[in-house]
DNA sequence: CCAATTGCCGAAACCGGTTTCGGAAACGAG
DNA sequence: CTCGTTTCCGAAACCGGTTTCGGCAATTGG
């Protein structure tokens, strides 16, 4: 009955939206009962709870998750901070990451906010921002470091958040992650399985925790093989094209040079199909080459690259599912979960044509 | 069904921060001429502002965005749904877009909520939801079409937008865009100054606004070298590799074929490098090849390829300051940019080394 | 049968802001 | 010197929810 006389330009009210006064005047409830019937309090009767909950569903009632937030300090937004110049072989998947993170949070009612950032630094500080201003109840950490001090900050102020990979100190830490180091062993047993019998490795950036695991993964492969492990055939840091090609003619420089390589990273072993190509080998035959991550450009290379796909949506989907159930209190403990990556077999890894020997032969005489 | 999930033990007041209402007190003043001074009502003296102005810095006062909503309606964000599935050459981009977006937003204290679409229709219902829900202000529309259904939905609820494109009927639009067709035209004039007579147009998806465009750019390079039109020589729907392998292999078993391909899409482009290796050409000189976006696959092909290359990243940028100007009230019609790609001239055009003719005679020869 | 619980809900305070409204002080005009 | 205007600010309502607190009725205990 308060006076609406002021009832001034149409710009503030939407129309059409039904409030919790509305329904509670509707349903003849107060609003406090309202609310604490739709939020699950206990104080409230099983046939009133029904009464609401068919109430707000046939009126269309939906709470704005601002004006909730202002009491409980939550918007129902998670909050992903992508860092850009980092890596490219994310980026392909960027909008598979964000498609799966946002059917499943749209799923539960929640919303993404995204910033970007340009190092670890300046993510630390825009997350820092976001959970100052309340954009964002939780956070998605995609590539995580071995030592990550995005980590570090949101352990310290309390923040809920999952990381995509694991991590050397898992304290408090939730995750989803791919199996990397069981696809490497995987990799390697199987070129192992054609016959081949030096097989390198190359390792993407060492910062990156996964470097340690798929590494790791490498080693248990030679060793199921019952492969000797040779310190010349393992090198690093290679996350481009050309980084790969720089490993690659490393590696065939070699006295002995292998005649198959498992590469940590896909962009880095299409560069292994240029280092070839200078060199007259062909791909899957004189050299063979399994590699992870299932970038497009690959199936895109003659022959196409055999690799061990991760699926980035699904995995999107999967964390925004824990984030949101850490969020509502779960222990990080119990969200955690990994997956493994799917091989496709494109043809870039075969039987050995020539031995090591007959491969240094071959490409020392080609030299001029 | 009785679910007792709610853990209200944290998440109420944070310690930190500091409330317009403790910013009040400290100053001796009342908490609505501290609003009212900060949101530039003019019922304020100058004096009285700058004190609260200083006041506010010195405390390190911000406002919630969310606790401003409830009454504004603004949560100060701006919405980006992305369509998934949909042409891939804006995928290496996305990282760039959303980087530029979200440094210019940021720069103004706004922050981006994105989510993610399969199809137009899935799109507007998304935008309906964030619109409704309050979770964004205004939306980035990228890659408008000719006639555009996101566009139909917000110009009827109101809402503002900017489009990443232009459209065809501009009422009520404010977009950035790069003039597509100007590169069209230039790539034409290029290729006629190096002695190309017989110049083909691969265009993108017939839907997309800039479709239109591009090819009346080439229509316009053509007109402006003084060469013939010839309907042969144009062509569309190439928006991958192997759309663009199939229709640079169809020009090039035409009676008098191309010498040079325009194409208006990198990913397109790159399948002519495809089809001419079968072919035994070499682009570059047998067959040029110019094209449009500047993906970064794009300089890994031998040759590299000549592209006109967007900044994706400057495009966000400048759109989320469009947006937050359209947002706080600025007419459209002021808010309309447009920006040329830079010609990266990187080997894939040379001057033709046969004529259409021996072109043509050398593809019957190697026929088998 | 009376007292003490318990179950269930409404009234009101509250969250952090914005906006309306009215009034005191300063100013200008007559 | 009075009176109407401005200028500028404070009190209070308001936004749409959540949460505290207390009270009534129905149960239970003795």
């Amino acid at each position: 009955m308060t006076k609406a006389i002021h009832d001034h330009k149409e710009g503030q009210a939407q129309p059409g939206r039904v409030t919790i006064t509305a329904l509670s005047a509707a349903l003849g409830l107060s609003k406090s009962t309202v609310s604490r019937a739709l939020n699950g309090y206990p104080d409230i009767s099983e046939r009133t709870r029904l009464k609401v909950r068919r109430g707000a569903e046939t009126m269309g009632y939906r709470p704005l998750s601002h004006a909730q937030a202002i009491r409980t300090g939550r918007v129902r937004a998670l909050g992903l901070v992508v860092q850009i110049g980092d890596h490219d072989a994310q980026r392909p998947f960027l909008a598979d990451f964000l498609a799966g993170i946002s059917v499943a949070a749209s799923a539960e009612g929640w919303t993404l906010t995204v910033a970007t950032a340009d190092s670890e630094a300046d993510a630390v500080r825009t997350m820092e921002q976001l959970v100052e201003d309340r954009k964002a109840d939780g956070f998605i950490l995609p590539r995580t470091l071995s030592h990550d001090a995005r980590v570090a900050l949101l352990r310290a102020r309390g923040v809920p958040f999952v990381m995509f990979g694991r991590t050397a100190d898992p304290e408090g830490c939730a995750w989803f992650d791919i199996l990397g180091e069981a696809a490497m062993r995987d990799a390697v047993l199987h070129l192992a399985s054609l016959g081949h019998r030096r097989i390198a490795f190359v390792n993407g950036g060492a910062a990156y925790n996964y470097s340690r695991l798929r590494l790791q993964g490498y080693r248990d492969g030679l060793d199921a093989a019952g492969l000797p492990e040779d310190p010349e055939l393992i090198r690093g840091g290679a996350l481009n094209t050309d980084d790969g090609a720089r490993e690659t003619r490393a590696l065939l420089a070699l006295p002995q040079p292998p005649t198959a390589v498992v590469f940590a990273v896909d962009h880095a072993a299409l560069g292994l199909y240029r280092a070839c190509a200078e060199r007259g080998l062909a791909v899957g035959r004189d050299v063979s080459v399994i590699s992870y991550d299932g970038v497009p450009d690959g199936a895109h290379v003659q022959p196409p690259l055999s690799s061990f796909t991760v699926d980035t949506r699904a995995a999107g989907h999967r964390l925004a599912e824990l984030l949101i159930d850490r969020i509502r209190g779960a222990a990080p403990e119990t969200l955690r979960e990994t997956a493994r990556a799917a091989f496709a077999d494109r043809g870039s890894a075969g039987p050995p044509r020539l031995s090591s020997k007959a491969l240094s032969k071959r490409l020392a005489t080609e030299t001029t």
